[in-house]
DNA sequence: CGTGTCTGCCC
DNA sequence: ATTCTGC
DNA sequence: GCAGAATGGGCAGACACG
């Protein structure tokens, strides 16, 4: 059946392949280019010549025989795909000789990339899936005839391919090629095996899948034929991918064309190999447009909506890079330590060099996935499942107790062991908590509503329905998705626990989605936030006539606090994490401060420490810090306190699609202010500029960070989903010219990761001391640069790079830069507050014996080549703004020094 | 059992 | 948190 | 303007280690 259904819709597929091909083509093609011709010159080989060549290595499985990047590009049906040369940034292992096109080599040897994109080795992965496709006849013809022979092989291929790149780690480059040759053909074994699998199944669908099989080769040829021509043929060829569905589950190109039956795993069986999903996250990787890659992941998701509806969850989870509800609070636990030591030990190499190549090349799934050579690999080993994968993640998470981090290690070195391609890249970043492919959560929602949408589930197993949205127009098809896309993205923003979600929306459709999960006290829903604002100025531009009103903008943390019909009370942060238990007080004086009308509900606040013998608001580092006893009849010193902002469910009913005024009259009738207990936020509802800069000044005098600014009736639902940041928040460091600016010397500098791999994603900074004629570290920095700041620093600091630091740095030992710099230049930073810091070190002893003085939020502003190292701010200028700061345990202090309000 | 390190989560 | 960037 | 991904200080809790 199946086999029919894809023969079926293939002609079509291929069709559409030349539309998309517009659309990716530019795009794609500069970068590439480069590779193509090095590839050429390194081999030219006839295309003919090398897929007979490449057959043979399948047969022979032999991945010794290594294939110059040129011969890849060959294996992989040449003209079906994009060059394959660019698997060979693969082996950014050696930037000397193997650098991506575009990367600068440094002279320390760092390459250096401008973006993430740019700088990511970019596969080809399409390609490896058609690739895979036209081996696919061969091998299925010698796999039918002998399967015994082919049993035989087949370890020993996928081990080559998946498993066994020894070479690289002494040669990048041969071993970036022999792994693109895998890759190219990895996928094909792959298929085979399942194949074969799935004939033992089912008997009789066997003589129609090999007719189909046959028709399939046959094309195939033709393919590579074709192909043979030049690289811009690839591109035309590029779409076929798509058609060519690899083993891999290469959902590739977005578009109509897609077929969720067909371009998958199918071969491999119902359950979704983890491949798929690595494969996938490579696609979007490797692509920048935010459309295109919704609709790659979409593809993804309809194939599992109808062919393993049961691995819907984990595949979201593993996209979202989540185990489940924040409230539930499952934490894997793992961070980049126990990663690496894990990746060591997976790989047999030194911890040291890990480390290393982390560093260089900024990310630590990126080395693990070349690191494979001297992993143990057990021949039996299954290729992962999702489902898998997930469950291991979930069982890291679970662990606890003595010895539990190396039971995690062994774990993650259990995942790795079966690891083909890109697997464990995506592993290590999942366990990591950074995917970095530059889709997120909105993504995956859009993601998933449109695959809904085209691709039903619940159809049983021939879908009836493979596209919905095939008679619609362009326009329409979008505005259908987008719409029904809303419907999740809302329903999800009030319950957003996909454990619930997707069984309902496998069961139910998206449309039912809102009248099964609503918005439920004990369940967090996300709560609104804001933009930041320039001044009174622009909040009058941004609110236009509409009526708003200002919050003191308190400096706690977010508070949700729901009463449950059985009276139970709970607080959730802002990211829906259970705090419950983190506000005893609170909690505790709940019930006396609800009216007897109320019977649930629940509240946004923001929480803050008190002083109750001062009667006043104490700073954020106090709420932090403060000792939170269950019970005590006088606790002494600080408590927390709720100031509410907003009411968003009473009695039974959501209140989220009401807009501010009544929600607040709400919030107002419902709850009494009890001083020192809980008071519902300070606020003014004035469009007066005079009266609300007044008020930002009151604020900040009453502890306060700034303003909150929020139309009361226009735009003023608490519909997240619709705009996440609907409200504005005025504080006065971010007004230009206001706020605390210092001159600091850098005198470190850290390797960046991610889109800074390859120069300097950050620096320590260091004020001047002149009594002591010394630089005391102040803060790390690491945001306010624009890329070409960055670029810059990086070209100009590593010509000052120390070996040791000076003997005039004062810093502590268990904050030390990368690199050492000398003390050249100083940076105007900006910073909303200062705060007394175990680490730092500026003005040690002048405001605490032991404690020095750092920078809140400190962010980059500009240069100041005016300045010389030994002028920047000293020691005891950072000191006296301390002594504002850092005792303000109760006073106003620091920030209205430098109030000269500009920007009204 | 005390101390140090790592991680996750607040901002 | 703040900030920058591609879409 | 959105989404995403860089990056900050600092705290408590969990664990490792001696």
């Amino acid at each position: 059946l199946r086999s029919s259904i894809r023969s079926f819709f293939q002609p079509k597929c291929r069709d559409k392949g030349p539309q998309k091909k517009a659309s990716d083509g530019p795009l794609k093609k500069p970068v590439k280019s480069p590779l193509k011709v090095q590839n050429g010159a390194q081999e030219a080989d006839s295309p003919v010549k090398r897929v007979a060549k490449r057959s043979r290595q399948i047969l022979d499985s032999d991945e010794e025989e290594d294939e110059s990047p040129a011969a890849k590009d060959q294996a992989v049906p040449a003209p079906v795909s994009p060059p394959p040369a660019p698997a060979a940034p693969a082996a950014p292992a050696a930037p000397a000789s193997s650098a991506p096109p575009g990367t600068q080599i440094s002279p320390t040897g760092i390459a250096k990339r401008k973006t993430a994109r740019k700088m990511f080795p970019k596969r080809k992965l399409n390609e490896s899936g058609s690739g895979g496709d036209d081996d696919e006849s061969p091998k299925d013809e010698a796999e039918a005839k002998e399967e015994q022979g082919q049993q035989n092989k087949r370890p020993r291929v996928e081990a080559g391919a998946g498993i066994t790149d020894e070479p690289m780690e002494d040669d990048a480059q041969e071993e970036s090629s022999t792994k693109a040759a895998a890759e190219a053909r990895g996928p094909d074994e792959e298929v085979a095996k399942k194949k074969k699998k799935m004939k033992k199944e089912g008997g009789e669908k066997k003589e129609e899948e090999e007719r189909v099989e046959r028709k399939n080769s046959d094309e195939k040829v033709k393919k590579a034929e074709g192909a043979e021509k030049k690289n811009e043929v690839k591109e035309e060829t590029d779409d076929e991918k798509g058609l060519a569905p690899g083993a891999d589950g290469t959902t590739t190109r977005p578009g109509p064309g897609y077929h969720p039956v067909y371009q998958t795993w199918l071969e491999a069986g119902p359950e979704m190999p983890y491949l798929a999903v690595a494969r996938t996250f490579e696609k979007i990787e490797e692509d920048s447009g935010r459309l295109r890659n919704i609709e790659t992941l979409s593809n993804l998701l309809r194939s599992v909506l109808l062919l393993s509806p049961d691995d819907l969850l984990c595949c979201v989870y593993l996209c979202l890079n989540q185990l489940g509800p924040a409230y539930l609070g499952m934490e894997l636990g793992v961070g980049e330590t126990v990663l690496m030591k894990a990746v060591a030990q997976a790989t047999g190499r030194q911890l040291d060099k890990i480390k290393a190549e982390a560093q260089e090349k900024g990310d630590l799934g990126l080395v693990a996935e070349s690191s494979r050579s001297n992993q143990p690999h057990d021949v039996s080993s299954r290729p992962s499942l999702t489902a898998g994968v997930f469950k291991k993640l979930k069982e890291i998470a679970g662990m606890s107790g003595n010895s539990a981090m190396n039971k995690k290690i062994d774990i993650i070195k259990g995942l790795f062991v079966a690891c083909r391609f890109s697997e464990a890249r995506y592993i290590v970043r999942s366990l990591a908590g950074k995917l970095r492919i530059g889709l997120a959560e909105q993504s995956v929602l859009s993601a998933l509503s449109q695959a809904v949408c085209l691709s039903p589930p619940g159809q049983g197993f021939p879908p009836a329905v493979l596209d919905a949205g095939m008679g619609k127009s362009a326009e329409s098809r979008r505005s259908w998705i987008e719409e029904k896309s809303l419907i999740l993205k809302q329903t999800y923003c009030e319950m957003p626990n996909y454990d619930v979600l997707i069984p309902v929306l496998l069961k139910e459709g998206i449309d039912e989605l809102p009248n099964h999960c609503k918005l439920t006290p004990g369940v967090p829903l996300r709560p609104m936030l804001a933009h930041p604002t320039k001044g009174v100025g622009e909040v009058m531009k941004r609110f236009d006539e509409a009526a708003f009103t200002c919050e003191y903008k308190y400096d706690g943390e977010r508070a949700q606090i729901h009463i449950l019909e059985s009276g139970e009370v709970r607080v959730f942060s802002r990211n829906q994490e259970d705090n419950t238990s983190k506000y005893p007080d609170i909690v505790s004086r709940v019930p006396t401060v609800t009216k007897d009308s109320v019977t649930s509900c629940v509240l946004d606040a923001e929480a803050v420490a008190w002083d109750r013998e001062k009667k006043q608001i104490q700073p954020f580092q106090v709420l932090t810090t403060r000792k939170r006893k269950v019970r005590g009849g006088k606790e002494e010193g600080a408590s927390a306190i709720a100031n509410a902002l907003d009411l968003l469910y009473l009695n039974g009913e959501s209140l989220v699609r009401q807009p501010l005024c009544r929600r607040r009259a709400l919030l107002k009738e419902s709850f009494s202010e009890v001083e020192g207990e809980f008071v519902f936020a300070r606020s003014i509802d004035s469009n007066n500029t005079d009266a609300i800069a007044e008020f930002l000044e009151q604020s900040v005098r009453d502890s306060c960070e700034g303003l909150m600014v929020k139309t009361l009736e226009k735009d003023a639902t608490y519909e997240i989903a619709k705009r996440s940041h609907n409200w504005l928040k005025l504080k006065k460091d971010y007004l230009d010219g206001v706020g605390d600016t210092v001159d600091l010397c850098v005198i470190g500098a850290y390797l960046g990761k991610g889109k800074r791999a390859g120069a300097y994603g950050g620096f320590l900074l260091a004020c001047y001391d002149d009594d002591n004629e010394e630089f005391q570290s102040v803060c790390k920095i690491g945001t306010g640069f624009k890329d070409e700041d960055l670029e810059q620093h990086y070209k100009f600091l590593k010509e000052h790079i120390l070996p040791k630091p000076r003997a005039y740095y004062r810093i502590d030992p268990g904050a030390e830069p990368d690199v050492w710099l000398d003390a050249v230049q100083v940076w105007e930073v900006k910073c909303a507050d200062l705060s007394l810091s175990p680490v730092y070190k500026a003005a040690m002893g002048m405001v605490d014996p032991e404690k020095g003085i750092s920078l809140r939020f400190p962010r980059f502003l500009r240069i100041r080549d005016d300045k010389k190292p030994e002028d920047a701010t000293t020691g005891a200028q950072v000191g006296r703004l301390g002594c504002g700061g850092g005792q303000r345990t109760g006073g106003g202090g620091g920030v209205e020094r430098s109030s000269e309000n500009q920007s009204f």
